[in-house]
DNA sequence: CGGATCGTTGATCAACTTCAACGGTCGTGG
DNA sequence: CCACGACCGTTGAAGTTGATCAACGATCCG
């Protein structure tokens, strides 16, 4: 077995039980890919082939705005799944950029290896209809978080609930996750937090 | 079969392929509730017991903040779910309200049905699979456009995507959807849209 | 008819952005 | 192994966007 599959073997446990024998079926349809920091696994305008899951490193989605101003979607750590969502489930064109923040190693599915996973196994199609459910209460927490409170109160929500994201992506890309500017994130950090 | 199905059966089909009979057995997981405008279907701090697909009337789900302000968090028109999600999802007290706009008619079921259903048939668990993949897409472009547009852009593509909802709902809850103030929102329709 | 509900308008204010400049650090090539 | 440039965070000053508060008018519905 790959290294890194254990990660993802206890990842999956989490959600649904598997025999040995299903998960080394799940497992055959992922590839490990080894990315470079500062290299990109999404660009806009390419169709995004892979869902990826991280075993090692960091990766960051982000898109530029008509006016070059970069956001940040999404950030992965080890455990972490990562894509354009929207492109890779409606094989469209992406509109992100997902970029290796630090080296990192990655377990890739591509769309018909999903596709014929889903259909192999109905334990594989609930596995990902959980994934999807927790990702849009996900999203919409984030949607909710976005309407109610102030830049500084997301800001403290972010620094407590992804402690670890924290120190290995720059202050820019936090600030623009939570939609301020990387100079409003400085001042609120040196006028109004003790760091 | 009740009123209301069809829409329902209609919307399945249009997601998964189903027997005539699959079609029966899932409806009959689902009952019909009539609810009169201004009526509340859940409320916070209740578990909120039921998914709700909408087939006649309009509904609304929104939160109030510490501030005592209002956020629309989903409007539903025929044909669109609506619930609590993360409330749903979890089983946990909900945070939101969700309201009749009019009087409505909805198709519900309890997420113990739910459970049911899923491990009933492969394909009722793929229908719920699509369902939140779709939504976990969707929200994720709602996060996107609170990114990168202004108010006044988000409202035009407010405009230009749900024109159905633009006069079913009051303009304060649009306005607290896309982010801004009601009396914001009367200022940019005056001063800047042609209406 | 009368109150609730909703949208509008004006005046002022706060939150956050923009632009420009600077300083530190880190990694890479010569 | 040093120097230089990229990258990143910080700071200041001025500008915008959108919020707040208060008042008013219209409409709808019972």
């Amino acid at each position: 077995m790959q290294e890194g599959t254990a990660l993802l073997k206890t990842h999956i446990s989490k959600r649904i039980f598997l025999e040995d024998d299903e998960f080394e079926h799940f497992l055959s349809f992922f590839s490990p890919k080894i990315v470079k920091k500062r290299q990109y696994i999404i660009q806009p305008d390419f169709i995004p082939s892979h869902r990826n899951f991280v075993t090692k490193g960091a990766m960051r989605a982000y898109i530029i705005d008509a006016s070059g101003n970069e956001h940040t979607i999404q950030f992965a750590i080890e455990n972490w799944w990562i894509t354009d969502y929207n492109a890779y489930i409606y094989q469209k064109p992406a509109t992100m950029f997902v970029m290796a923040q630090e080296d990192s190693t990655i377990l890739q599915v591509n769309r018909e290896n999903e596709i014929k996973l889903k259909a192999l196994n109905p334990k594989f199609e609930t596995f990902f209809r959980i994934m999807a459910e927790r990702s849009t209460a996900y999203m919409q927490r984030r949607v909710i978080e976005r309407l109610t409170l102030s830049a500084e109160e997301r800001y403290r929500q972010f620094l407590d609930k992804y402690p670890l994201m924290v120190n290995r992506f720059p202050q820019y890309s936090i600030a623009s996750y939570i939609g301020v500017t990387t100079e409003f994130l400085s001042r609120m950090r040196k006028d109004r937090l003790g760091r």
